[in-house]
DNA sequence: CTGTTAGCGCATTCAC
DNA sequence: GTGAATGCGCTAACAG
């Protein structure tokens, strides 16, 4: 397997046939040592004008690419930075790991991203993967990184690097947090339905994250501002068999279905994702009740979905991308070496558009 | 700011303070050499079995994790896969970054995937990016990759590992191509509108991508197959300034009313994208124009878009995850030294629903 | 200003 | 079966 490398013995010639030429290459053609090649590479200073663009020249003539796993090795910095996310393909994920790999490859770091699925163990696993790459930090997007299962892998992988955690808390010395405010989000979207005139509200969800949880929390603090009387058959929850991103809207349909039957003088809903609000309206719209006449529809992340549905979803704003692109620039800072808060929080903002 | 590592001298305590534990610390503790302990570790025959478990334990005990670069350095292989695409929060790249990840992720690699934009150049320096980390394959996502400067930096950087071209053709002897007849695909969806009565058909685009410049061609020669009359004034371009996902539906809106000024009395449109298409029928439903009544519409890409807006999109699946897929696999094998067909096609469908 | 030496963590010959 | 020696490509300390 090994490709004994003749030419740094003999001298002769190389560059082809898929050998990578090294600084020895440089330095022995251009009769210097290798550290000297390698001050020029890294711009220390230190070298004649002279020797540097002679060198220089013949790091171009010969293509030479520095190897950065070798690098890292004798400098112990990978410039890595790992980043898990339950499932890139839905939207607002999408664009967190869009906008932290902008940031990241921009101040030099290399991102590694990793859709984990919902499941701890195999979140573990793939945090025990970006130990062995030797990231220099992690960032987890998603308030489902937040439980002991993962916090232990955390401890024992990661203990020494710094972690973000994007939209969820956890008590660890070397984690970080990001936070938007879902909860006093969701009472203010309970506000404005009531100061429409809506008395009957239900929040309907899917999969029982901490977020969704938060959200629910705030919906139950706003039944209770706003002088509606609060009760558990205001919640639904859809059942959550199919995790594909179109599952959602399926989840929707069917959670709207329940709804109706247990509460059918509804006239507010609020929706812990957009998908979910985009099947509770085609649920709505199929029984021919008006939206926003008969029941006013909130979703909440903002996608761009939201826009498409007619009427276009009104939602609340939980700003990811300005919440990610916080959690990366905390990590740079960190990682150089500043000072920062262990936990930020961001505003949520309500989107006004047709459906409420 | 090296760390002198004493422990490695004086044989003590170690395990603290973000001091990784190499083989040697394991060799030391275990009292026999680092090979024996590298040898364990990579499960190679020729140990006795209980040293096998003594050293098994003590790499659990010390909680052991290799240095994936070191041992790269050691055998010339990284098990990276590089990922280019131009957006991914566009979705249906979204998805084959998905796709290719987590098959990949399966088989061992690890992938680094970048967003590069638009520009040729800057593609150009991701490709060096991926240089420098030694990635073993890369995977180039969209036909946009298919240009020259793109070429000439792949010859210059990349022309001893596979490239694995999606949706995108080039004459090199490391590059591979999985490509989708959308042209063919076009064709039929030309067919289709005729079959359905339509007359006068519009072909409506936006950046003029190898792929879109290929949709023309097939809805071209399906005007001429089906006996409609050619021309250039059945091809509508939108303006492109805005690159954001969002800016898509907006351009939509604006070819269409174009297109609406040049001929009004057009009966079908097939637009090169879903988003596309969902400008387009905002704007036609702003006038008044029933979809499909007065005109039949047709997207290309089955997006999740297109199931949500109402009338639900008739669109051209062009299979991108399976077309994605099949990118992965093909490296794959190529990296397991199987020989593979340089090029391979896979076939659209049309996904009838409402719009037309 | 530059060369020599050593070592990053690991895998792999070749001895024993 | 196991150990010692060597090298992967690079940087950094220490001389000169």
């Amino acid at each position: 397997m090994f490709f004994l490398k003749l030419p740094a013995i003999i001298g002769a010639e190389n560059e082809e046939g898929g050998i990578r030429v090294t600084i020895y290459d440089i330095a022995r053609e251009a009769g210097v040592s290798a550290s000297t090649v390698s001050r020029v590479i890294n711009h220390k200073p230190g070298i004649r004008e002279e020797t540097r663009r002679r060198i220089q020249k013949l790091l171009e003539e010969y293509d030479y690419t520095p190897d950065i796993a070798a690098r890292g090795l004798a400098t112990q910095a990978t410039r890595f930075i790992g980043i898990l996310i339950e499932d890139i393909r839905v939207s607002h994920h999408t664009e967190s790991a869009y906008v932290i790999e902008q940031e990241m490859t921009r101040r030099g770091y290399t991102c590694i991203t990793f859709s984990t699925g919902p499941d701890s163990s195999r979140k573990a696993q793939y945090i025990q993967i970006l130990e062995q790459r030797r990231v220099e930090g992690v960032i987890l997007i998603g308030s489902m990184f937040a439980n002991d299962e993962v916090r232990r892998s955390l401890e024992r992988c990661l203990a020494d690097i710094p972690v973000m955690l994007v939209n969820g808390e956890m008590d660890l010395p070397n984690v970080y947090s990001v936070l938007i405010d879902e909860e006093r989000g969701t009472e203010e979207c309970v506000k404005m339905l009531v100061e429409k005139g809506c008395r009957r509200l239900v929040y309907l969800m899917d999969v029982t994250t901490p977020s969704n949880i938060k959200k629910q929390r705030g919906f139950c603090t706003g039944l209770l501002r706003y002088g509606l009387e609060a009760g558990e058959n205001r919640i639904f929850t859809a059942p959550d068999a199919d995790t594909s991103p179109g599952g959602s809207i399926r989840r929707g349909r069917q959670g709207t279905c329940r709804l109706l039957e247990s509460v059918p003088e509804v006239d507010g809903i609020i929706c812990a994702t957009d998908l979910l609000a985009i099947g509770c309206l085609q649920e709505l719209q199929k029984r021919g009740i008006a939206v926003p006449g008969q029941v006013s529809l909130i979703g909440i992340d903002n996608t761009l979905y939201g826009q498409l549905c007619t009427p276009a979803l009104t939602t609340l704003d939980n700003k990811m991308a300005q919440v990610s692109l916080s959690a990366a620039r905390m990590l740079l800072d960190v990682l150089d070496g500043r000072t920062v808060n262990q936990k930020l929080m961001l505003f949520t903002e309500i989107i006004r558009r047709e459906s409420a």
